[in-house]
DNA sequence: AGCTGGTCTGAAAGCGATTTCAGATCTGTC
DNA sequence: GACAGATCTGAAATCGCTTTCAGACCAGCT
């Protein structure tokens, strides 16, 4: 990079080759240890990189290399707390892969997810998109880059992208289940951004649901405990004995106006989260929800990106199973 | 980038000037716009890009530009919610003037932060450094590198390194002011990482205590809800009345202690919260404590790195006040 | 018609690394 | 003592882009 004015001169590998009276190649060669290099020049180059305060230039090597050495990563909302235990896991994954971290966020708009998508493109190895919100079409074009690209939390069927995502499926089921089991007929679902799939799996447990007696009602919502708060209203007044949130942050929403309105969780309504975001270690509203080790989640989709930059695997699906946590706001339906 | 097997083939600045019949300092001046092109050379260029899909190599652009278009950010643990709030508005602010982000946790461990720091230099433009924890003698160093970087969260005497920091000192002084009004006389403080500025600041204050007559004793603990969960008992024995947490969440741990010990908040104890993470949205524990609002502080702080990259403005360290947030844990001393 | 001056374009020289390739040196045999 | 082969080293090509530089072209003037 050429000295800007004020900033420290830049240190060149051929500044390194000349201060130690050697090649750039040998240079490379000590830095890298791609080949054997005599003893007394490596210890000349190791004097030179020391005294000079050499590092390489990354994109220089990045270019030389035809690799990055960086993964980058798409997530819809920063703030959503799901979301950085998952960057936890996979920054250390990159890491102990020698492979650093780039982040973007789409702030919930699908629009822009394309793009993001495509300038992460240009400067990783990789890319995992989390949760990615935009029409299948966009997908399956970007898909068709042949670029390593992994799924998060999304399944596009027909779509030959490996990809690890939370069996939200099955989630909902447990919970539908163990509503059912409570006693619950009749249950309101406070639904998550309708374009996104982690909603419409959710949906889809519901269906299975009727089959052992328990009817779900769907009311617009979002994926906010604002939004939740806000939701409660028009989910009291469908004759209901218990409230779903599309994850936690809308029950806990939920729970905060019930609690305002003086109602009695889970006496007179049953109140399920879903996700277990680690807020309940300090909240302590003891939300009876479905969990999921967002740790290992991201750790896995860390290692699933790794595989693929490294061998070009391209692995099958995987679904990770979430398990039911049956705290203090659930029980028995008062109409029993 | 060589082209591996099963990816795409790459498609190259020259591939597109042989397609529309230009030369690729063309194409480069049509797609950066700076030079007048001929309007049919132009048609041209644009043609070839969309239909080879061409999209230019970050890694050659920054090497040839001398930038990255990139900025680093440094935090010490991405799972505490305090940071994803700033990485938001830092990442805002970066795209809006066309910069990446890149992400580096140091998982509150100082003995790596120097070299995720370096490493982030090899590879942006400029660095932004959360809360580092490393001591003063390797920050001296770094900065001594006239890399551009902004310190957020630490002030180093001595060091002229732009930086931006809440005042915690002021913050601290105005939840001791708000405890000696309501009658405490002696509380316990639930002290952080030992070696951080943060907490430093925050013990400053308690010298100034002493002068509107409140004693406060320092009970070792941490930066987490579970340390703070466990350090109660101790905060207990020492025969005070109010309890002051290092953060919101280890007040809002030994909140959740205090209440399985069934000790009444705020008629026996008064506990105060730091930080006012928006947990408090969600968690309605109403937590008194100081507020700072974290979206603006980080989109002050990329501002402040993204004017240093243009201007090389060597800016004073800027304070950001707190704000005290009286809620329901705090209450008249028992002892008055 | 011949110059001057201003636009636009392409060839070529970087940017800072890695890597190939060929030459130099050194071993160990015959 | 000479030769084959293995080691080690440096010169130069390369990665893909930007940018300088100089030449080509055209218009407007004398």
């Amino acid at each position: 990079m050429p000295n800007r004015p004020g900033r420290a001169p830049r240190v060149t590998i051929s500044d390194v080759s000349r201060a130690a009276g050697v090649s750039a190649a040998t240079v490379s060669r000590v830095l890298n240890g791609t080949a054997r290099v005599d003893a007394a020049l490596t210890d000349r180059v190791h004097q030179a990189v020391a005294s000079l305060g050499y590092r390489p230039n990354a994109a220089a090597q990045g270019l030389a290399r035809g690799e990055w050495g960086t993964i980058g990563v798409l997530v819809p909302d920063l703030a959503n707390p799901y979301f950085p235990d998952v960057l936890k896991a996979v920054s250390a994954v990159a890491r102990s892969h020698g492979r650093r971290m780039m982040v973007m966020e789409s702030d919930e708009d699908p629009a822009v997810e394309h793009d993001l998508v495509e300038d992460l493109m240009r400067c990783c190895d990789g890319v995992l998109l989390c949760s990615p919100r935009m029409p299948r079409s966009e997908l399956a074009e970007l898909a068709g880059r042949k670029h390593p690209m992994v799924l998060f939390n999304r399944i596009v069927p027909g779509l030959a992208v490996p990809s690890i995502s939370v069996d939200f499926h099955g989630g909902m089921t447990q919970v539908c289940g163990h509503l059912a089991q409570l006693g619950h007929r009749r249950a309101a679902y406070l639904s998550g951004p309708s374009a996104s799939w982690a909603n419409a799996e959710r949906l889809r447990a519901f269906e299975a649901a009727r089959a052992f007696g328990l009817e779900v009602e769907v009311v617009e919502c979002g994926a906010t405990s604002e939004a939740g708060y806000d939701a409660v209203g028009a989910a009291l007044s469908l004759d209901v004995t218990a409230i779903l949130g599309y994850n936690d942050l809308v029950a806990l929403g939920a729970l905060a106006r019930m609690r305002e309105l003086g109602i009695a969780v889970p006496a007179a309504y049953s109140v399920v989260g879903f996700d277990d975001i680690s807020l309940e270690r300090v909240a302590h509203s003891n939300l009876t929800t479905v969990s999921v080790p967002r740790d290992e989640l991201g750790r896995r989709a860390g290692e699933l990106l790794e595989q693929l930059l490294v061998n070009g695997d391209d692995a099958e699906p995987t679904y990770v199973p979430m398990k039911l946590q049956v705290r203090d706001t659930s029980g028995p339906s008062p109409r029993n």
